[in-house]
DNA sequence: TAGATTGTTAATCGATTAACAATC
DNA sequence: TAGATTGTTAATCGATTAACAATC
């Protein structure tokens, strides 16, 4: 169960295994194999048995793969049920939409804040939690021992929120604006959406398709 | 100019060539080094070279690059300037956000129909854009020659969507469901924007901080 | 036991980095 | 011209795929 030095590409697939065993087990499927499962994944077998195999040997010789097991597991090396306590800040069109739509308890979260700049929406209700003023963001984090901020406020407004959080001792983030945090902040613990970067990617390949 | 065989991984660092040289452009700065310019896109010199050099010669020896020659270089390259007929599919609060929030125009489409399934907000208008009932979808897309959708549906009413859209005539999907496009339409062109499977990678860092 | 399928090592492939000659 | 920096080839590194012995 040596869990040092597993390469980002593999863990970027385990929420894929996550899903797809998910789906499998509804389907009343006990046992996979890894070609199948690959067959699935549009994977290859060898790939899935060498990633599974980072995290030990869940699988049987002859047999393969218990499903409901190896969900387990991957839910285990994910941590997903961990409730890691996190804020938002910024609700804003994507802020709100983050906070309302996401299943944070099934992904190893626990929302327990969220923040704005706005006085005309303080106090506003996004599935239970009132809005606060992000003046007070320094004390929450300070009594709530906030882990990770997530962070839907504008581009502009990011270096300095981000200087605050850190301050605070905020070191995890799931940053939605295109500030590089790990330029000012290099042991911070980041996962980036650029969500206009993929639509700039989406429309590279929808040109490439006319060629 | 040979444009063909660009890997994938060039191609996703272009968005972010685009953004760091709008920065260095609104600072005026004017030219740049690979070197330098690595240095804030915390790369190496070496990959910004070879990157750059898929497209052709964009730089002076002994001198490096143009900043705004580089950076419209790089968005003729994407296909910024282009104008993608859009629409949106599913006006909840991921929709509504993506609808209000993104500059379509910037980055190479152009939104024009947002659709839902639920008749209580049918005619609501989201930046100019009335809402439209989903039933109208087949015939939407013919009069106005759409060419990507984005799908900001539940994962249930995925499948049924995007067959009628496929029957449609439209082959690029921008999906925020878990649904697999390409397992049933091998020939879609799809940018996957999984949302909670980057908030469990997230999780997964997370958990070997404490280690 | 025979068949199936894993765990794991070795081979291949692709992407990143280093080096350097070309040239502005 | 000398210095700087590219374009490009070669070397390295890492990730994927193939192969096969171990074993259920």
């Amino acid at each position: 169960m040596n869990k040092d030095n597993i390469s980002k590409s593999v863990i970027r697939r385990l929420p894929r295994y996550y899903r797809f065993l998910s789906e499998l087990e509804e389907q009343r499927i006990d046992r996979i194999s890894s070609g199948r499962l690959a067959e699935i994944m549009r994977s290859t077998a060898s790939q899935v048995r060498q990633d599974l195999n980072c995290f030990g040997g869940f699988g049987h010789q002859g047999y393969g793969y218990s499903v409901p097991k190896l969900k387990e597991e991957i839910a285990n090396i994910l941590g997903l049920d961990k409730n890691h306590t996190a804020i938002l800040i910024g609700a804003g069109h994507i802020g709100t939409a983050i906070a309302a739509h996401m299943e944070f308890n099934k992904l190893g979260f626990n929302l327990v804040g969220i923040f704005d700049n706005n006085r005309d929406i303080f106090g506003n209700d996004i599935n239970g939690l009132k809005i606060l003023d992000e003046k007070t963001l320094e004390d929450f984090c300070g009594e709530n021992n906030v882990e990770v901020a997530f962070l839907c406020i504008p581009r502009g407004a990011a270096p300095e929120i981000v200087k605050r959080l850190y301050d605070a001792g905020v070191r995890c983030y799931w940053n939605f604006t295109h500030y590089y945090i790990q330029g000012d902040f290099p042991d911070a613990i980041v996962e980036n959406v650029h969500l206009s970067d993929m639509l700039m990617t989406l429309c590279y390949s929808m040109n490439e398709l006319g060629d």
